[in-house]
DNA sequence: ATGAAAGCGCTAACAA
DNA sequence: TTGTTAGCGCTTTCAT
């Protein structure tokens, strides 16, 4: 049996009050007992028994994470950005992968919401309705990451999608490209479709190239998906020299696509992607890419669903952070 | 405030007994109050506290995970993995993400251990006696995965090192190379080191090519590291023709590093991969590469804690999965 | 400064 | 079949 609060009573031969006090207000415990008390729990290896402490303050002190997709390694950043917030913080992290299924999410939900955790961060998905109504009936605080709702108002923290991916496009023009493809999410099932889709749009708008708004395939989030995309918009317009993917993954599927065609990149097509992710370094050619700071967004969505624990409210709703463009390999002049 | 157990009895009318029955057992309680009671349930959206069950059955159903790299694509197949075991078993898991590092190892295991985790899977570390010991004295059961200890008797689920490196490594030899290096992983921070390099060299003795044994260098895990030692491998040893990577990531950097040289895979060079992840058909070319059961081996390591958990041992202590060789396009006859 | 005792939400033994 | 009650390990009044 693990030892309890009674065992070390016993051995400190002191009240369970008083080493309930060494633990959590050691200042009000005589030198002499408390030291006692501390050798007690040194030599038994004693831990409270978090189950009632929660009891008693209703509380965890532990965070839930939903994310849609391990094998993404975007999520690996925002996980690790997340977990050393969460230990700054006090908290443990449950972190549950949902593989973008509905009944899973919901039932994830129920398992938080059992394990009484003190709060949930949404990340990268669309907050659909159900979502919504449930976390609201559980009455979890949350907060979303790389995600917001337009129809509820929730706290997130994310990039400002449409102007990165206008970045990304008019970075693509200036380096003389006319004819600039796209490689988008699918706008029903995706958060960032819609704002990137609409970057794409105004860079091209803004310079004249409105005739490149139809040259848009989009995909499912992995790699072969966006291989096939790009079969399909070159196959369509195979006079296309720059294409814009809104993952790495896509830019990806995207080279790789090209390279099975023979068709160079950069030499003849520039490709840029979206996301930054270690992998983008260790590409053949290296990506060119928009970076998102994705540890710190891991890092805030955590101290924001902690502030909102704790104080009840968040300072900024709709917290944006930076993104950055990275040129490497994958880009050339045209 | 959230229901409890009263709220749902006051509502239906009947005793927190009753409540507590046709949630344990509902076939004990009639009819008539067990469907009032599934109303009230539904309608207050309750849900039993964890804690207060926590605290009688001194069970937590909860599992932990240690991992030493959430960046490493590696690990999210044995999360997913074990994750679905997870669901099937009833247990909910927390996994934690030690970035390698001692100290914050070992403040996780406190975690744990206060949480009342009912056991833990160490993932792909060497158990360090600091790790053992605290363990053992948290008296938390754990298994081992893509692991396993000489000093120590501990479950373990694996693959065969020796031989998968030695599959290898025959491989291409029979393509015909005979200036062969390898790209290992360090012996003194890694579990799968040694035996790695064990199968390098047996395959090496086995078909008269010893001279090869000296042609190895050692990396640190990651890809930029790999590259690193890919130029010290080729400078040193200009004249091979086929290098053994322990790891897809290292045989990313090897390729890297190669392309940065002007030296073209599999033309000039063949370059074999370890671990099939994800990756490994993304990149350029594709990996010819030992293929582990990555899923399987958490889904088995899940499996095997809990079959320590409820019989209080493991039917096979040393449990090895298959691997396989899987060859594309990263590798060509000399 | 310290101890006794109530109570957090639940289960299980016992009574009815 | 159902209700009453003790008690899981801890924190926190309230006395002392």
């Amino acid at each position: 049996m693990k030892p309890t609060i009674r065992d070390v009573a016993k051995m400190a031969e002191v009240s369970i009050s008083t080493v309930s006090r060494v633990m959590n207000a050691p200042e009000t415990v005589i030198e002499s007992k408390r030291s006692r008390v501390m050798d007690a729990i040194q030599t038994l290896q004693y831990q409270p028994n978090a189950f009632a402490r929660g009891l008693i303050y209703k509380k965890s002190f532990t965070l839930g994470l939903l994310i849609p997709d391990i094998e993404n390694l975007y999520f690996a950043g925002v996980i690790r950005g997340m977990q050393d917030a969460c230990i700054k913080l006090g908290y443990s992290l449950m972190i549950c992968n949902t593989d973008r299924d509905k009944e899973r999410l919901l039932s994830y939900i129920d398992a938080f919401h059992e394990k009484q955790v003190d709060g949930i961060v949404f990340a990268s998905d669309v907050l659909y309705p159900e979502y919504y109504e449930k976390l609201v009936g559980c009455r979890i605080p949350f907060v979303l990451v790389s995600s917001h709702s337009d129809e509820y108002d929730i706290p997130c923290v994310e990039i400002d999608d449409e102007v990165a991916a206008y970045d990304a496009v008019k970075f693509l023009i200036e380096l003389g490209h006319k004819q600039i493809g796209m490689i988008g999410f699918n706008h029903d099932n995706s958060i960032s479709g819609p704002p990137r889709y609409d970057g794409f749009v105004r860079a091209l708008n803004e310079f004249g190239l409105e005739h490149n708004v139809e040259k848009i395939k989009f995909a499912n989030h992995r790699f072969e998906h966006a291989y096939q995309a790009a079969h399909e918009l070159f196959t369509e317009y195979p006079e296309i020299t720059a294409v814009f993917c809104v993952a790495d993954e896509f830019a990806m599927g995207t080279i790789s696509y090209l390279k099975d065609r023979n068709i160079h990149v950069p030499g003849q097509v520039s490709v840029v992607g979206f996301d930054n992710l270690r992998m983008s370094t260790m590409f053949i050619p290296k990506l060119t890419t928009i970076a998102q700071p994705i540890y710190d967004l891991g890092y805030r969505a955590a101290e924001k669903i902690h502030e909102l624990l704790t104080t009840g409210s968040v300072e900024v709703k709709r917290e944006k952070m930076e993104h950055k463009l990275i040129v490497r390999e994958s880009s050339r002049e045209k």
